[in-house]
DNA sequence: CATGAATGAGGCTTCATTCAT
DNA sequence: GATGAATGAAGCCTCATTCAT
């Protein structure tokens, strides 16, 4: 019979990611994250009342580390480089933020609030680039011809760039090479 | 002989790709695609006879069209521009290339012969994209100083970059610029 | 568009025996059969408007064939193995009543006829195999301590004797010799 | 822990066996039997996930039973006697085995490990049978002159033999004399 | 008649979720 | 809390059958 097991809530968003990652949406059940936490399905109802209630849960908890992150990049020598390197860090918010629409938003007042949250961090990333863009356009260092968000959207689009490289420095920077001077010989 | 069609193919890939982006895969149903085409859930079955089997029927149509449309851009005077207004008009592939990791590729022997199709030509793709990189490399307008793959990995992120423009047309001017020249003043 | 093709009746009921005997009644469909006969589905219903109908149908036809088959034998040298041959030649009539039981015997008029039909041809052939029987015992070559009923039992069930052999002639030989004198020595 | 069940697998067993008896392969649906457990549907699939699970599990188990009993008939005093007595109480086996043909070997690698079991257990069943009659060759009580695939197709055809007695006892004397010592008076 | 098209009914399965221990 | 059991809703798919040409 075994000593009841508990659920440590670390693995739990752990094995959520890897889940996410591997079947995205579709795929991300209570049965397999069960399995994998070894541990009963209905247990993890004792956590997470709600499968959108865990899955936003662990995307506001995933937004809340870049965000702390980006902080950090802000300060950098050159915020824009680290902007990236954080990028290759994060590879996979992205593919994570992709779930989002699917995602019921009424499903529970938790969930609600969950999602409030992420919108709300989303808010704040996409304001920090911002913040990073218009003080490097300050120093002449960032063209001012293209909209602000645009100039946004493209570092972020960034994150999509596949990932051929021996390490994640290799890739951030060949990645901030292109996104500072472009194509252009 | 036989009575007429009600559904046209046409019109079927229509709602299919709308259902997608609205839905991505999870909400991808033959019942909601049959509702919106005022069908009966099992008339689908008549054209395709699995979900897989449509889906993947659809990308291959969409992804036809784009490798045939980049035959043109590579002719284009500016084929690098030509590329990515191309991006612009199919701003959608991206995302539907999204759900491909969660189709089960051996549902049926269409899907697999679709998904082998569906590989070959985002081969195509790639490898057109690198050939009017290196077109440009050899006319000295592109930097050499970066993998290919990794400029070809730059171009085709700019798919991602969001789309609040008053037209198709302004986006990709905007867009190129910064492919072009990047971020720098 | 090729001329329109006609059903040939005879092919019809081929391919439903073959059709019933490699699948039971459950495998069998209009939609396997129209295949095999190379016919829309629809165009069955020309011909037999259920798909109780047309098994039934088969059976009776089948049934007629046997019964015929068996006055020729009660007027045989030796009719009791006269019998055992027919069953050789007719081994799958067993297999083919063997779905009888799941026919819905009120799925139309027609049917009700059909299983009438059938259930007169059963009796006719049991009451042949009893004449035969006390023909025989007349002639004090069948015993009389067992009762008629499990007599004929005991001939009908022959046909469930595996056929290994290289000729139904000689499987007809080692059956009749089992079915006169049994096991013993 | 958990809560307590309510359907017992015997029960489970009995009452696939009756619907299968009475409906055969096509009738029987985990709706139907899930009507006649007073369960809901989806609770059968908590014991089995699929039909073809629960249809060959049953069925190793009932050929387990007339295993076993074959070997306490192989020691009885007449062991042809006994096996005619066994037959007459599992008398549904035969029928039972009808469905076997249709089921989907390769609908899970539950299924596939059953259908081997299964195949083995008739290999038993046959090779004890065989065994029998062996020794009652040697002790001079069965003929020689046929071969003893015959003799055993013979005595299994046996179960065949409709049951119009009062008793199983009576219906397993009568048919035991059959087998014995054939049709002739 | 033959046919292709459409459809509804019915069976299969999988999950999220609830409940009793 | 943890768990095993039960369940309903929802999606999948197949086929008999009907209909219009």
């Amino acid at each position: 019979m075994g000593r009841a097991k508990t659920i440590d809530e670390v693995q739990l968003f752990q094995e959520t990611e890897k889940l996410i990652l591997e079947s995205g949406y579709a795929g991300f059940h209570f049965k397999a994250l069960s399995e994998r936490l070894g541990v009963a399905r209905s247990t993890i109802y004792n956590y997470y009342s709600k499968k959108e209630e865990l899955i936003t849960a662990f995307m506001v908890h995933l937004l809340e580390q870049v965000v702390e992150n980006m902080d950090r990049a802000s300060h950098a020598g050159n915020p824009v480089h680290a902007l990236i390197q954080l990028w290759g860090r994060y590879a996979n918010i992205h593919q994570m933020m992709q779930v989002m629409p699917y995602i019921d938003k009424e499903a529970s007042p938790k969930v609600q609030k969950s999602v409030e949250a992420m919108f709300q961090l989303l808010q704040q990333m996409r304001s920090k680039i911002k913040d990073i863009l218009i003080e490097e356009q300050q120093r002449g260092s960032v063209r001012e011809d293209v909209p602000l968000d645009t100039l946004a959207g493209f570092v972020m689009s960034a994150v999509q760039i596949p990932f051929r490289h021996e390490s994640e420095e290799a890739w951030a920077d060949e990645v901030y090479k292109l996104i500072r001077s472009g194509l252009s010989a």
